[in-house]
RNA sequence: GAGUCUGUAGCUCAGCUGGAUAGAGCAACGGCCUUCUAAGCCGUGGGUCGGGGGUUCGAAUCCCUUCAGGCUCGCCA
């Protein structure tokens, strides 16, 4: 199916086109005057200049042109050259009834898909979830759930950090503990244990120790230093204990991420890249574009258009060791091998925007990825408490992201028992499903580039623009239509009718614009769209909801028609909070 | 210091590829539950869009300047 605004510019170019003006000044947007129209062309007037006439005499011929359209039931100009414009009742109809028997609710699939990459998550192993990784998770999932739902083959990968001096860390904390483990002990020749010698939450508590250590005992920090740079040099022991901190690590994640509805194609990390660094980096060198500087190994960047002199990209440290940009090319390198995408979206901190510049540069610069390759980093911003700074708990600490959702869910259950009297395992549910929502659709409502202000109370108060708005919209249209079918048996046809009254009218066109907005905001990768959207569509449907009564409707076609415009508005809630990472319960 | 992002109602945010009277939510105040879920609906009050210039028929939106804040700036990730 066509997207609604298609058909609309359509007519209105042909409009143009026929009075003579070029069909380019046909754009049509959204009115922002509903009180006037639904739609509106401004084009009059930006072509006033071009063909030395009146915008309104240009507004008034295009107009007359309009009428008796199929698509319109009102063309007006009005001074000084706007065209404003209602769509059709009987159009908008068929256009409803389209989007109802149609694939994917009429949206159309972009016509050429591409492979996608989308780097979020960017879990440390060893370390739990901290709020700091909620939004890379929450805003990456909808990304790669967009991309897919408009037709792309998406991939997620969770690049996990798995590969840094934290290893090293660790690995001597565990040294200084237990030092009776057979991986301290070289002369010892048989199998290592298969079991890992630390939990999870030992290994939680065992990092931060050794951080913490690290820094205030400096012989301790050279220490891991060289049990880093032997594991890295793939020094038997020390790789066994790595495969024990990757599994045990990585069970937990795995865990703690599926809570959260984001799951990931790929569980790749930047140990993975290793092998490919050696390679690239002499190909650097071969082309010269490596070169020492200060002891390091550095490819320049800069670009004359920059508007300041980029720093160089550091690819190889003046003690002979990776960093991050090494292996963030070397994962390029990999992803190239293995998939060859047309397009790379990174999901992380803002804060790291410099460096992805300064890798996506080098990987055009060195052929590592076409020109045309498309690489994108979306970064988001911090996430505040009230007072505008980092997000802490109570006592001033990294608050850890089961903490925060088991936190969102009791105020949700609180809710739920106040309200109804539900099972209290029905109750427990529907909270978690509803804390899940908050919490997501709060983070997503926000424009993701920005930091934005997480205020506990105010995304456990449920009102108004969050996700149990929206949920509770779904619920109230589960519970007409269960009850619409246990008095009618669901048999009818539920065909939708031309909109008579103005609230319904308004959920139509707002039930129109699905596919522009499923396009629009996965090409601006900007999923609070998708949020602003079904808030407004679920305003839209509980003024419709409000002023008509559906089950107790006589006649018999009008009330299939409601069945059907609510069943349909459901789907597109339920397809949309799908795509945000988040679901519905059956009732609230 | 340089670069970059942000500044819109008391608070939290939309709107920013220029259009008509700048929109929501929360908070405040006032209505609506014997009728499909009141986590809802309706209404009232509340804004020099940080300040100043400019471009334009038209600017929250584009340009310049200025103020305030955040972030980044070669061997951490």
């Amino acid at each position: 199916m066509k997207k609604i605004l298609d058909y609309i510019t359509e007519e209105m170019k042909q409009a143009f086109a026929s009075c003579g003006y070029d069909a380019s000044y046909a754009k049509v947007t959204l009115s922002n005057r509903p009180d006037l129209c639904e739609y509106q062309c401004n084009g009059a007037m930006a072509a006033a200049k071009v063909y030395r006439k009146k915008p309104m005499d240009i507004a008034g011929d295009v107009a007359e042109k309009l009428q008796g359209s199929h698509v319109f039931e009102e063309v007006g100009a009005v001074m000084p050259g706007f065209i404003n414009l209602k769509i059709g009742s009987e159009f908008l109809a068929r256009y409803m009834n389209g989007m109802r028997t149609a694939k994917k609710l009429g949206m159309d699939e972009v016509e050429k898909p591409e492979t996608v990459i989308v780097d979020y998550g960017g879990a440390n192993v060893a370390k739990p979830l901290h709020v700091g990784h909620l939004r890379a998770a929450v805003i990456g999932e909808a990304i790669k759930r967009m991309g897919r739902f408009v037709g792309h083959t998406v991939i997620g990968d969770v690049h996990l950090g798995d590969w840094g001096l934290q290893m090293g860390l660790i690995i001597e904390e565990l040294k200084e503990r237990q030092p009776d483990l057979p991986y301290f002990d070289e002369t010892f020749s048989g199998e290592y244990p298969k079991e890992a010698p630390f939990t999870i939450s030992e290994l939680e508590e065992i990092y931060p120790a050794a951080s913490a250590k690290s820094k205030a005992d400096e012989a301790f920090k050279e220490r891991a230093q060289d049990a880093t740079f032997k594991l890295q040099n793939g020094y038997a022991p020390y790789r066994a204990i790595w495969n024990h901190i990757m599994k045990v690590s990585l069970e937990d994640l795995k865990k703690n991420y599926s809570n959260l509805h984001v799951e990931f194609d790929l569980w790749k990390g930047e140990s993975d890249a290793q092998p490919y660094i050696p390679d690239m980096i002499d190909e650097l060198i071969r082309q010269g574009l490596a070169y020492e500087s200060q002891g390091a190994l550095v490819v320049d960047i800069a670009m004359e258009t920059d508007s300041k002199e980029l720093p160089p990209c550091i690819i190889r440290k003046s003690d002979g060791a990776a960093l991050y940009a090494t292996s963030d090319l070397a994962t390029i390198v990999e992803r190239e091998k293995d998939f060859k995408p047309d397009h790379y979206i990174y999901v992380v901190d803002k804060r790291q925007e410099l460096h992805f510049t300064q890798v996506f540069r080098v990987a055009k610069k060195a052929g590592i990825v076409p020109q045309e390759r498309k690489m994108d980093f979306v970064g988001f911003g911090t996430m505040n408490g009230r007072d505008g700074k980092p997000f802490k708990t109570r006592e001033g600490g990294v608050m850890r992201l089961e903490n925060l959702i088991a936190e969102i869910s009791g105020a949700a259950y609180k809710r739920i028992m106040e309200n109804r009297t539900v099972s209290e395992e029905e109750a427990r549910e529907t909270a978690k499903t509803v804390g899940l929502a908050a919490l997501k659709y709060g983070d997503l409502s926000n424009q993701a580039t920005k930091d934005y202000v997480f205020d506990i109370d105010r995304f456990t108060s449920f009102e108004g623009n969050t996700g149990p708005y929206v949920l509770y919209t779904i619920a109230r249209i589960n519970s007409v239509l269960k009850k619409y079918e246990a008095a009618l048996g669901g048999a009818e046809d539920v065909t939708i009718l031309p909109p008579e009254k103005e609230p319904e009218k308004t959920l139509m066109l707002v039930l129109s614009r699905f596919s522009e907005v499923m396009h629009g905001s996965f090409e601006e990768l900007a999923p609070h769209k998708i949020c602003a959207y079904i808030y407004e569509l679920s305003n839209a449907l509980n003024h419709f909801y409000h002023e008509t009564k559906i089950i107790t409707e006589e006649d018999e076609k009008k009330r299939a028609g409601y069945v059907g415009l609510v069943t349909l508005t459901r789907s597109v809630l339920t397809t949309c909070i799908d795509l945000l990472g988040f679901e519905a319960p059956e009732r609230m």
